[in-house]
DNA sequence: TAGATTGTTAATCGATTAACAATC
DNA sequence: TAGATTGTTAATCGATTAACAATC
């Protein structure tokens, strides 16, 4: 069904996603691409293309039923699917996303975390275990993993990434403040939290240009 | 100088400003936007048209100046300012964005946490002093604070973020998963974790597409 | 000077918006 | 049926790329 998808149209899946599972909670059945519009700041058009680009999921003089529509995007998203997730660095960074609650409620499960300091290896952050980087590849040989986080510093990700490619990691979620190579056949999505202050720091510099 | 500065541009900058600071640190001088294009993974010409956005800070036949346009991009971004810095909610993910060094070397200072556990309160994070949520208005009628960070439940972002105006705050970094109501002159810039694991997840279930 | 590379204008490409027939 | 709203094609707008004269 999906023919190309541009790059555009999925940054704002999430969205949809996210906007959807609100209204369901509040009770809601049925929305217009025209009022969804109103609450995500966009145009009907722009909604109706974005959702058709997988497929036809509204009524014609009804609009989009919420559950349907939220349905259809998270099997898109693949979140009906379990992901096996470990995460690389134990520091603030991979604590944070071993404890955030809304991964695990949408099918990601962290099995464990790696780290190179002598006094978090052995121990656990709430259930998952934290092993010593050592074991990393003896770990990826025993275990499927989906996805590896990036949460160490940045001159350590390259070689860390190397090193999960060639176990055979084929996702990674990087949070070090650096770019990284990987090959083609890797997927990697970086979060680069100071780009995103920076840009806030920009536009405060600049609220008064326009 | 500058006018309208798109948002593509404006989003680029701080990949910009990324790699010309490892650049400096590996000790290269000069450039071209053709090299830079190769590194950064766009043409030359985006780069030439990215930057005179904002002037001329290239010479015909050399190129740029690594650390002069380092600087150049560095003031646009504001960087050169010293912003004071509050985060709502001392949970993982507040004390990782407390902990994180990159933001008080680029000019981030946080000066209080904000949290309702009572367990919490009273505490330090580093060296931050975590107040309680209750003491939010007194604290802002105190003190300057130009940046709050939302590190909480989504089911509190929206009303926090309104006592945050109230108090005079026009700067926000939303890490809560929800999109929140603000007035024209507050700028908000949201992080969405889940968003960004999402297209992840897209990517890898799509990955055999094209 | 000759070679390289910018700054900038023009051409292209892609994404967003508008319009409207189809249809629930 | 009449009214509403989609799916989809066409028009517009904006961002990226190409080209080249200016100039270091």
């Amino acid at each position: 069904m999906a023919g190309y998808v541009s790059d555009a149209v999925i940054r704002r899946l999430p969205g949809y996603y996210r906007h959807l599972r609100e209204l369901e909670t509040a009770g809601v059945t049925q929305i217009s691409s025209q009022e969804l519009g109103k609450r995500m700041q966009l145009t009907p058009s722009q909604i109706r293309q974005d959702i058709n680009c997988f497929g036809g999921f509204g009524r014609q003089g009804y609009g989009y039923n919420v559950t349907e529509l939220k349905g259809h995007i998270g099997e898109i998203l693949g979140l009906d699917r379990l992901h096996k997730v470990i995460i690389l660095g134990a520091g603030s960074i991979g604590t944070a996303v071993a404890r955030y609650p809304t991964f695990s409620r949408e099918g990601f499960e962290t099995i464990a975390m790696f780290d190179v300091a002598v006094d978090k290896v052995g121990g656990t952050v709430g259930d998952i275990p934290v092993l010593s980087m050592d074991k990393l590849e003896s770990f990826l040989g025993e275990n499927h993993v989906d996805i590896a986080v990036l949460a160490l510093p940045a001159a350590y990700a390259q070689d860390t990434l190397d090193r999960l490619y060639a176990g055979g990691v084929r996702a990674v979620w990087n949070f070090a403040p650096t770019d990284l190579n990987h090959p083609n056949e890797m997927i990697v999505v970086n979060v680069h939290l100071s780009d995103s202050l920076q840009i806030l720091s920009y536009r405060m510099a600049h609220s008064e240009d326009e």
